[in-house]
DNA sequence: ATGCCTAATGCAATTAGA
C-alpha cells in the first residue's frame, strides 16, 4: 500500500497535475497540504471521479490539508490540532483508513525568524509534539505525513550554511522534529535513503530544480508498527518539472500488507 | 539585504510561500 504526501500549492490551478499524478501513480492514500481554497471550492467532483474518498479542511487564501482514500472509507478523527494557538489556519486533518491512522499536517514556515510568525510555528510544534505522543502511545499503526517545513539535517539542505538562521532549518526546529522523532517514530525517507541526497521542494527561483537546489522538509514519520511494515520510500520527483508544477514533489512510502493477527488454537 | 518565481485575490498591487 502507497501512502503520499503533496504539498501542491493551490488544489484548484494545480488540479491538471494532481489529476495527471493521481491517474498514473495510483496512490492508495494522499494528504495534500495547500489547497488555498476555501472549503465550497475544492474539486470534490474530479477527485472523487477518479476513485477516492475525500475529506478535507479549506481555507480563503492560505492552508488547507485534504486526504484521499481509494482503500475504504475515511473515518475523520479530528480536523485542527487539540489547543491549537490559531484554529483559523486549518493545517491538520486526521482519520482512519483501513486499519491505520493517518495525520495530514501543514506546518508553518515561520518566517520571518525572529517574529511572530516564528513564535507561532514553535507553538504549533509544540502542541503537535504533544498531540504525537498521544498518538503513539495508543500503540496504533500511525502515519504522520505532511509539509513539516523542516530540514532536520545538513544532508537536507543544498547549502546548509545559507540557512542557519532560517526558520525552516535554526537549531530551535530542528531540536523540535528530534524531540518529535525521540518519541519512537521512524523518519521513513531517511531509513530508505540513509546517505543519499534526497529533496522533496524546489524553489521557483533560479532555476532551482534544473540545479537541484532542492531542501527535504515534507516527510512521513511511522510508528514502531508501521515502521515494521516499510518497503520503500521515494520521491516523485519528475513530477516537479511537469508545466505548471507545485515547488513541493509528490513523496511517497510503500507498505507491505499487515500480517494476520495469529489465530488461537482452541 | 533584496529580488529572482508563483498563487490567490480580484483587477493593481499586496501577501505569503520557503
Amino acid at each position: 500500500m502507497k501512502i503520499a504526501t503533496y504539498n501542491v500549492n493551490g488544489v484548484n490551478g494545480r488540479l491538471p497535475v494532481l489529476m495527471r499524478w493521481l491517474t498514473e501513480e495510483r496512490p492508495e492514500i494522499v494528504v495534500l497540504q495547500e489547497l488555498k481554497a476555501p472549503q465550497e471550492k475544492f474539486p470534490e467532483t474530479a477527485i472523487r471521479d477518479v476513485g477516492y474518498d475525500v475529506i478535507w479542511h479549506g481555507q480563503k487564501s492560505w492552508n488547507g490539508v485534504a486526504m484521499l482514500s481509494r482503500v475504504g472509507e475515511i473515518h475523520e478523527t479530528r480536523r485542527g490540532l487539540p489547543g491549537d494557538p490559531d484554529p483559523s489556519q486549518s493545517r491538520y486533518i486526521e482519520a482512519a483508513i483501513n486499519g491505520i491512522l493517518v495525520a495530514g499536517l501543514y506546518l508553518p514556515n515561520g518566517n520571518p525568524r525572529p517574529g511572530p510568525k516564528f513564535e507561532y510555528k514553535l507553538a504549533w510544534f509544540e502542541r503537535f509534539i504533544e498531540h504525537a505522543a498521544e498518538l503513539i502511545g495508543t500503540g496504533a499503526p500511525v502515519v504522520l505525513a505532511g509539509d513539516f517545513n523542516v530540514m532536520p539535517t545538513e544532508r537536507d539542505v543544498y547549502k546548509p550554511e545559507r540557512w542557519l538562521k532560517d526558520a525552516l532549518f535554526a537549531p530551535e526546529i530542528r531540536a523540535a522534529f528530534f524531540r518529535l522523532l525521540d518519541q519512537g517514530w521512524t523518519d521513513a525517507l531517511r531509513t530508505i535513503h540513509p546517505d543519499e541526497t534526497i529533496y522533496t521542494f524546489w524553489d521557483y527561483f533560479r532555476n532551482a530544480y534544473g540545479r537541484d537546489a532542492g531542501l527535504r522538509i515534507d516527510h512521513l514519520l511511522l510508528s514502531p508498527s508501521l515502521a515494521n511494515r516499510l518497503v520503500d520510500a521515494q520521491v516523485d520527483r519528475h513530477v516537479r518539472g511537469w508545466e505548471k508544477s507545485s515547488d513541493h514533489a509528490p513523496t511517497w512510502i510503500e507498505l507491505a500488507d499487515a500480517k494476520p493477527r495469529r489465530t488461537r488454537r482452541t
